[in-house]
DNA sequence: GTCTATAGTTAGATAGAC
DNA sequence: GTCTATCTAACTATAGAC
């Protein structure tokens, strides 16, 4: 996006450890945002959390909101794993949503990062709003197409068009995420989605 | 919750402005607080916004909490206007969420204001947090108990239960609020809030 | 009731040594 | 590649004049 170029420099046998530092940096910068938000999180914090100091940090990314950048894509790799892009299998996107919402509740910290960033982004001039913006379209557009392949193999109950439920299942699984991260003990997440998705198709996910 | 008393000082004929500076200062804490957050929304902001000093905001709040409690207990009487808590009519409740909806989608500066804050509020040191927390729960509540009525009168579908019906009729208004607030042209919130209800319900809201 | 002035902290980012 | 030192700006909050 808009960073620093990734090539470290590998001469005359000194490893460099720039790609380890900088994995480094974003991991802790995921933790940083997901839990005070980009606004509200430091590069302070991400700094000593990293184990380096402020200045270091900024050697490996221009400013805050390259790393910003950074993060969310690192974060999006695990969400394309469960949602492919080439989907031959409807009933897998379906089941993605599933297995998504099943390894958001075993890894809260990254569950948070989209819950605070998206809700950050509402505003135009937050260093991610286009990014989310798209992100959220091209999600809808996936499902889409997968819920307009069960409709005609007649797997999408009666009366939901398919653009309908790909909006309701991204909404629905956003707003049990929130309620789960402020409720942990009181929400089942992961059931819940299940029996919503069960409700809208008539999959046995 | 925790700021300065309420009562104006009205003495020898002389009508002190309190009350309408410190609505003007909530209006205004609330229109920065739903764009900015509650962390990264300044005061100096919502004193400039409402044609007051920095000072002048903190003789009638003694500090920015002070200021969040009071925008917070102003929009929950907006709340409570469509989903009130004595429910002879289950049906009533249902119909509350849509007219919640429409209410939201017509003045988008409310809406923001609790997609934003209940996503920063999620840590436990936020100072709404525990506010947030009793509210989900308390609409959850709520709702259940409308929606097991439903049921008794088999209008609630086969197969869901009062308490997941209530539970994912929340997320879904909040999350279909953030995707609408991402993208006010690319999604009808209110009519998939209908559709949605109208899917999980017998109703014809 | 509202102001100016200011204390005390923290923020993002840069310069330059090593 | 990483540091110390530093700059500038913004923040919440207080003291005290009017």
């Amino acid at each position: 996006m808009s960073e620093r170029g990734d090539e470290e420099p590998r001469v005359r046998g000194s490893y460099a450890k720039s790609p380890a530092v900088r994995a480094g940096i974003v991991d802790a910068a995921l933790e940083v945002f997901a839990r005070d938000g980009y606004r509200s999180g430091s590069l302070r914090t991400v700094a000593d959390r990293a184990g380096i100091s402020e200045t270091g940090l900024l050697y490996h990314f221009a400013n805050k909101a390259g790393l910003l950048s950074a993060v969310l894509e690192r974060r999006e790799d695990v969400t394309a794993q469960f949602l492919p892009d080439s989907l031959d299998d409807p009933e897998a996107a379906v089941r993605g949503l599933v297995a998504l919402a099943t390894h958001n509740a075993a890894l809260p910290g990254r569950a948070e990062l989209f819950s605070t960033i998206s809700a950050e982004a509402i505003g135009a001039e937050h260093p991610a709003h286009d990014y989310i913006v798209e992100r959220y379209a091209a999600k809808r557009r996936l499902l889409a197409d997968a819920y307009r392949r069960l409709a005609e193999a007649e797997l999408l109950r009666p009366g939901i068009t398919p653009e309908s439920a790909a909006s309701w299942s991204i909404a629905l699984m956003d707003g049990m995420q929130l309620q789960w991260l402020l409720d942990r003990a009181g929400v089942d997440m992961v059931a819940e989605v299940r029996a919503f998705l069960r409700t809208i198709t008539l999959l046995d996910v």
